[in-house]
DNA sequence: CAAAGTCTCTGACTATGGTCAGAGAATGCC
DNA sequence: GGCATTCTCTGACCATAGTCAGAGACTTTG
């Protein structure tokens, strides 16, 4: 395959000089795991199995920093309201302060690395290293088969449902949308297709098979992971289980305030149809018919 | 300063993912600094001293990993013929061979990752990444004054001539040319520039002062480096060390076949002018007016 | 030829990052 | 209410990465 040599070489020098620059801030008597915790906490807190979950720490290994950070008077942890088990940490005003540190040296870190380019090579560096982040965090996205009553699948449809609100000129209440039950979207009878980036919910997409057609239902990609070509990706995925299954139509409804979306459904083979069920905020209806052929 | 926060933002992104692609060689049953070590001593081998230099190993680390790929019977080591101080290590078939393991997973970790990409995307990513790493490698290449006896700047010269000697119609032979002592490139009389990536040399240039005028000698890039914008950060820093000594006049002799040079010089300022000087390599000579405001 | 410098190796030492098993408290599920 | 599960913490353990001082062999320089 051709690229491979290129991906290898770019690691080798990204891994050296980004590391040049991740040295900077050892510096502080702090280790490099204690510095990410710090970063990863935030001046909002967060629970601690949250900032395991996201930096991949061992819990034993994550307690220990943590009381390091709290020994230095950098953090406060207690107890959840709600869940008594889950402890929760926030930074004191001198975490604060020393998160504002970090803040300023890893900004002169990546200035000095600017700065001794001219503004020409600045300017496609920053270009192509943002390129290179969407394009990584792309190939990272993994998508698989959810139950839709997990509590992932569960907080995206709410997500979902909060943007539909915020976006459709009348509102969403979701009652008096056309209803989908649960297990509609579980196998047999269909299916949810749930997206994640290291573990965290960024899209989702359902099936909900009838005898002679399928319905694409609850097609949403989280704002931060947008333009990584996910939506169109749980499409596919969405489409290749339907022709498993010898679905030979497949159908959606949507609103005309989600124009992006719209534009995924043209530009993967949706004609515009006329109106086939009265489901209150749709404006557009679309269908296409798959090839059932091959497996 | 624009694109700090891009900057910033890129490192975490692909400290993340290029970090889970390195994790793929752990596995084999050796350390991660064991085979960085196997694949910089690459199959011709290398001397233990530049291994130290290029990965930034301490003495007694190098060596202790190097005994153990000893023990494992996959590189040996003898001392060098020119000089008994110094260590050669080479691989063993049975090193080859592990090697070659090593970059089949590598290149298998690069293509799983081009694999989760569509064509387009595949296509974008290869190119973005490709100048990250130029830029990245032009921001880490560092200017510094250099004695020209010294074995760094030797190594250039030296490879500046056999590289004259290969793209000139006549050859090149540096008796023929007008001499440059090494003294006349030595503060006060003169300067050479020495360009380093990573401790190695990359490029050069010198400046030789006469009362009326400078000259601009031996400016070299190496092959490896050559796009990185080094040629005109060496004229540049020539010049300003020119306007510092209130030299008014800066002229240059070259060849015909070094095209990029004059391409270099042009767009540096430099006007061709008539012979000023009976160099018989030389087919084209440029000079350049220097503001000598300022410091 | 002596002194200074280079290169490698050894031994002693340290911090970091990380794993594993188990305990205790709280919660959800039947 | 009982049981499985979740979450956190503790103690014991380990490999890796790295530092430092010094010794020995050799080379360059004056």
């Amino acid at each position: 395959m051709p690229g491979i040599a290129e991906v290898r070489s770019f690691n080798r020098v990204v891994t050296r000089e980004i590391g040049a620059l991740a040295d900077r801030f050892l510096g502080r008597d702090r280790s490099l795991g204690a510095s990410r915790l710090l970063f990863e906490i935030g001046p909002a807190g967060s629970e601690i199995r949250r900032l395991r979950a996201r930096l991949g720490l061992d819990s034993g290994y994550a307690s220990r920093l943590l009381r390091g950070l709290e020994a230095e008077g950098l953090i406060r942890s207690f107890a959840s309201t709600s869940d008594a088990r889950v402890r929760l940490v926030t930074l004191t005003p001198a975490g604060r302060k020393e998160l504002a540190v970090l803040n300023r040296l890893s900004d002169e870190a990546a200035a000095s690395l600017l700065n001794r380019l001219t503004g020409s090579q600045r300017t496609s560096l920053i270009s192509a290293m943002h390129t290179v982040e969407r394009l990584l965090l792309a190939s990272a996205v993994r998508l698989h088969l959810e139950n839709p009553r997990s509590r992932a699948a569960q907080s995206c449809i709410a997500r979902y449902f909060e943007e539909l609100a915020a976006r459709f000129e009348a509102g969403f209440d979701p009652t008096l949308s056309i209803p989908v039950a649960a297990e509609e979207l579980t196998p047999p009878r269909g299916c949810f297709i749930l997206a994640t980036l290291h573990g965290e919910p960024v899209g989702c997409g359902a099936l909900r098979c009838h005898a002679a057609c399928g319905e694409i239902k609850r097609m949403w990609v989280a704002p931060s992971a947008r333009g990584l070509g996910i939506g169109r990706r749980i499409l596919q995925r969405l489409e290749e289980l339907a022709r498993r299954r010898r679905i030979p139509l497949l159908r959606l409804e949507t609103n005309k305030a989600l124009s992006e979306a719209q534009a995924l459904y043209r530009s993967s083979g949706y004609r515009e149809v006329s109106p086939f069920n009265d489901e209150p905020y749709a404006h557009h209806w679309f269908q296409k018919r798959l090839r059932t052929r091959g497996r």
